[in-house]
RNA sequence: GGGCGCGUAGCUCAAUUGGUUAGAGCGUCUCGUUUACACCGAGAAGGUACGAGGUUCGAAUCCUCGCGCGCCCACCA
């Protein structure tokens, strides 16, 4: 029996083997485990990327959801963990687009269907790759629920949304203002923007207002834009603007009438409390002249798409010139014509000044803001024809009423802020991967959160007969907390636009994994743990616990080396242990409990209250103070004193005493090797495999 | 401009939610090969808890202010 516990422990052959025998089982799948488990437990697992291989971050998600899993599974409730991958749209385009461009090729030269599908080729492989990673991490997920969120049947589901949205006045298509990426040629929504504080030059214009012989001037960091302007804008309330108000001035660039209107949006006291109206190239210009009928002009784009200047009414120099060269030359137009009339030009440039520029969250470039025809946008704050309730208002009440827990609950205030300030969302995106969106007026795909936000009710009901009954809403949603606005936030949306229930009871939000620098890891950085290669050096069980311990929820945890090789050194230290006990138990009568001495008994009486613990602390989201403690009593409490403490019986000839540490030790074995059998699946399922027990089962289904 | 969080041993982090002497890993030092384990054992050093007030019988934990970090949101044109 002891032959094959080698010494030290080896987790390379162990682990592979025990996969093996779970799947074998068939206990990954709800319907096949057991009567007694009945009480469905169900988490949908955030779909990786299927765009390249696991990382770290990958890691913590798979061991916190494979904890309770695990944990759910041995207490007897009938356990779902349902795998998928995600085609992520914009995400895996970015990355195809850099493998293109280092071939020499890009994706605006190549026939859609060819990229389609060298794309699909590309992700299929991925996520073949990914699924064996999952299983090399001990994923104990159901892969014969599989779902990818290009499949059909999912896809149809994303469509039937799209129709009730329309249905429900949820969703318009039109021209708008969007967030326009000049290298990667699609608009983006607003989260996929970031925000980076820059030193641009602020620039004041006088633009002249003939009827009252007189100039008004406007600061501005974007003279370019000028020849596009409609109006001019003063605070009703600004008492210095108050004879300008109705009258025209002229636009410097091309000479148009421009009206001088009153909004409430204009700041006073920002820059000379004079803002003109571009409403092809502002988000506020935009909205400012939606309210006013009054401008009896036509707006128009003079950016287009490629970040050149072009269209009516533009000086001629600026034809054709990208918006930063474009901006030196409207300049130097504006100061020649200082020479001819000095109420008509540019009266000063502040080039101190610090604004905040958005920028593409992948390429970092400045995002310009673009009005584009024919993009769909979803209206978040108004409500559906069907119902009195906008999709925010939904979801904001499911959260403030605890239908949907946040963990750790700060991040709930992060929603609600977010929520309050939420816009319309574009889910329009100008990419090639994707699902096309149903429209044929449009080559446009949706964003790849507009359909993954549909997620957990789109793979149950598609998965297996019941599944949404069974298993919908599901209890826990565990995934890092930067994704928060982008898939959670939209969940939660669209899981009670269409079912009329939160997709899931409790958020658990895990932080981004980061080195002892406190640098996130990135392969440009060189930072990075490739979570494979050091399941090889140290087995998965090691890893696991090193992504445990000490990774509270909402904060980011730190991983290194040593910290990794140091619960390898525990996974030795439970072989060892487990192989001691068995060298000194095998002839114990497992038919009868031998009487115990005191002294043992109160050992296994503290061994229930540890059980105890560790149960209520797995129950509570609290894995980082489990895995401690469970890391703490079988070292520092079973190895080096319980088990030092019985050497001398175990020898000794008081047959009675003997059999009672024999007890002692098998039952503190047993029962730790059940509790750590969530954090360290494929050790303590080894060990099991050795244990003397009547009907032995496989660990990962023993009563908890 | 609004908001969130953090500051505990040399380093990285905990502490069952206000309760004895603040704990782990890694690192350091001294011993040690004994029925598992050197991927080990026994022991040691190491802390003014960022600072200053306050609440309390009792504060790392709650409150206020200050200092130093980190992050998120925003229509500063």
């Amino acid at each position: 029996m002891l032959k094959q516990f080698d010494k030290p422990y080896n987790s390379k052959e162990i682990e592979k083997k025990i996969y093996r025998l779970w799947e074998k089982s068939g206990f990954f799948n709800p319907d096949k485990l057991p009567a007694r488990h009945k009480k469905p437990f169900t988490i949908i697992m955030p779909p990786p990327n299927a765009n390249g291989s696991l990382h770290i971050g990958h890691a913590v998600f798979v061991t916190l959801q494979d904890i309770m899993i695990r944990y759910h599974r041995m207490k007897g409730d009938k356990t779902l963990w349902l795998p998928g991958a995600d085609h992520a749209g914009f995400e895996t385009q970015v990355v195809y687009d850099k493998k293109l461009e280092k071939e020499g090729r890009s994706r605006f030269k190549i026939p859609r269907d060819k990229l389609w599908k060298e794309m699909w080729d590309f992700t299929q492989k991925n996520k073949e790759i990914m699924e064996n990673q999952l299983r090399q991490l001990g994923a104990s997920c159901d892969w014969s629920r599989e779902k990818f969120t290009l499949d059909k049947d999912i896809i149809d589901i994303v469509y039937k949304t799209f129709e009730k949205l329309k249905k429900d006045n949820l969703l318009y298509r039109g021209k708008r203002i969007v967030n326009w990426c000049i290298k990667h040629q699609t608009s983006l929504s607003d989260v996929e923007l970031k925000y980076e504080e820059r030193k641009n030059c602020f620039y004041y214009v006088k633009y002249k207002v003939p009827e009252l012989n007189s100039s008004i001037t406007v600061a501005t960091t974007r003279p370019e834009t000028i020849p596009a302007d409609v109006a001019l804008a003063v605070n009703p309330k600004d008492k210095r603007y108050k004879k300008f108000i109705g009258r025209h001035a002229v636009n410097p660039l091309n000479g148009e009438r421009l009206l001088i209107i009153t909004d409430s949006a204009v700041d006073i006291k920002f820059g000379t409390g004079v803002l003109k109206i571009t409403p092809d190239h502002d988000r506020l210009d935009e909205e400012i002249y939606n309210r006013h009928s009054e401008i009896n002009k036509d707006s128009h784009r003079i950016i287009n798409p490629f970040g050149k200047l072009e269209g009516k009414n533009i000086p001629k120099e600026l034809l054709g010139l990208k918006v930063k060269e474009a901006r030196d030359v409207s300049i130097k137009i504006l100061e020649n014509s200082n020479n001819l009339d000095e109420k008509f030009a540019l009266s000063g440039i502040d080039s101190n000044y610090l604004n905040t520029v958005a920028l593409c969250y992948k390429c970092g470039s400045q995002v310009e803001p673009l009005s584009l025809d024919n993009q769909w946008f979803v209206k978040m704050t108004e409500k559906p024809k069907s119902g009195n309730k906008s999709l925010r208002d939904i979801a904001v009440e499911a959260v403030k009423s605890g239908k949907v827990e946040f963990i750790p609950k700060r991040f709930e205030k992060v929603f609600f802020h977010w929520m309050k300030n939420i816009r319309d969302w574009n889910i329009s995106r100008q990419i090639v991967w994707g699902i096309k969106i149903p429209d044929k007026s449009t080559e446009d795909v949706f964003d790849t959160w507009f359909s993954s936000g549909q997620w957990p009710f789109a793979t149950l009901m598609t998965s297996g007969k019941n599944d949404f009954k069974n298993f919908y809403p599901t209890d826990v949603m565990e995934t890092a907390w930067d994704i928060l606005f982008f898939w959670v936030a939209r969940m939660i949306m669209f899981g009670l636009y269409i079912t009329g229930k939160p997709p899931f009871k409790y958020v658990y939000l895990h932080g981004l994994v980061r080195d002892k620098e406190r640098q996130k890891m990135s392969k440009s950085k060189g930072n990075v743990i490739d979570p494979l290669g050091v399941i090889d050096i140290y087995g998965a069980d090691a890893l696991r616990m090193a992504l445990i311990v000490g990774n509270t929820p909402g904060n980011d945890p730190i991983i290194y080396e040593e910290k990794i090789r140091g619960y390898r050194n525990f996974a030795n230290k439970i072989w060892q242990a487990s192989r001691f006990v068995l060298m000194n138990c095998g002839d114990l009568n497992l038919k009868t409990k031998p009487k115990l001495t005191a002294s043992d008994r109160k050992k296994i009486k503290e061994l229930e209250k540890f059980k105890k613990e560790i149960t209520k602390f797995i129950g509570s989201f609290k894995f980082h103070t489990a895995a401690e403690r469970l890391y703490h009593y079988f070292w520092h409490t079973f190895a080096d004193k319980i088990i030092e403490s019985t050497k001398p019986r175990l020898k000794g000839d008081n047959k009675k005493d003997r059999q009672s540490a024999q007890y002692l030790l098998l039952e503190i074995l047993k029962t730790n090797l059940k509790l750590l059998h969530p954090f360290m699946p494929f050790i303590t399922e080894e060990i099991w495999q050795y244990l003397p027990i009547k009907e032995k089962k496989l660990l990962m289904v023993e009563k908890w």
